[in-house]
DNA sequence: CAATAGCCCTGGTGGC
DNA sequence: TGCCACCAGGGCTATT
């Protein structure tokens, strides 16, 4: 599933091959991953204009182009975003196929089809509520051991619910939560409320810690992430917590438990990540 | 405000 | 080998 290393991995992939490029023509496959506007509509704010840049927001992929429209992509768990030359043999999961002026074509391809793709105007950016109400970023100056503090002060939720929220953090998901909870030995069903300032500090350090691995290691590939050139990630190989149910525990040997929290499968040392603190 | 359930969706897996 | 229930879960909505 592919988080906020891994979107960002995507980007620096491809925006270079996109600057500057004309969107020539576009095959819609899945009409109904369109969110906004009409199918037709959507099409027609792209073709014929040039990308003029692609950022990123959280899990969020922004496509600009040069008529100050942007293409919104989300990944959501099993969407891809790849780059491929004239004559490649097609992702047999395509969905939405840009087609740029010099023979390549971007190609949004998607096993599951929880992508979603949105057009707007930089007036219309509400409509997508999670990129306009979303939280700081890790890494980012905003994102400061005095803001996790108000945030966690108020919140009785558990941790990991608050992490996963993205209205109080972008960008992080299932994986590097579980991997930010482990390094910070914090159990992730700790009343948010209940953080200590020195565990907060090392929740912040934590967090920023594994999000820049992850980008340093590509991603993380568990399954069916793959870069903008479709190539793997390789952070899976680091993993402390995540997808290590009943493995023993690389800091101090004991057994990794799986549970259910807030609907999500979390992967935690009882030894490491004391529900006291 | 928080917790929970349901929805979307398909491939992989384990049980029989 | 076939069949099938079940799981993976991000983000959203509805309900309690």
């Amino acid at each position: 599933m592919p988080e906020l290393p891994e979107v960002e991995i995507i980007r620096r992939n491809l925006v270079d091959r996109l600057k500057t490029r004309q969107i020539s023509d576009m095959q819609v496959l899945l009409p109904r991953l369109i969110k906004w506007p009409a199918p037709a509509t959507f099409q027609a704010m792209a073709i014929g204009k040039v990308i003029t840049d692609m950022k990123r927001r959280g899990k969020y992929l922004l496509i600009e182009l040069e008529n100050g429209v942007l293409i919104v992509i989300h990944l959501r768990m099993t969407g891809r975003l790849c780059c491929v030359t004239d004559g490649a043999a097609r992702d047999p999961y395509a969905r939405i196929i840009f087609c740029l002026d010099d023979g390549t074509a971007l190609h949004y391809a998607d096993t599951r089809t929880l992508g979603t793709l949105y057009a707007l105007r930089q007036d219309e950016i509400w409509r997508v509520s999670g990129l306009a109400n979303m939280g700081p970023e890790p890494l980012t100056d905003a994102f400061t051991a005095l803001y996790l503090q108000k945030l966690l002060k108020k919140s009785r939720a558990k941790i990991k619910s608050i992490l996963l929220n993205q209205k109080y953090i972008g960008g992080l998901g299932n994986i590097y939560v579980d991997e930010s909870l482990i390094l910070a030995r914090i159990h992730p069903e700790r009343e948010g409320a209940s953080l200590r300032p020195d565990e907060i500090e090392r929740l912040r350090v934590a967090i920023n810690r594994v999000i820049a691995d992850g980008i340093d290691d590509g991603g993380t590939t568990f399954r069916d992430y793959r870069d903008g050139n479709g190539g793997k990630g390789s952070h899976q190989q680091h993993l402390l917590a995540y997808g290590r149910g009943g493995l023993p525990c690389l800091k101090c040997g004991g057994v990794i438990e799986k549970i259910v929290v807030g609907g999500r499968g979390t992967h935690y040392c009882p030894n490491c990540q004391s529900r006291e603190g």
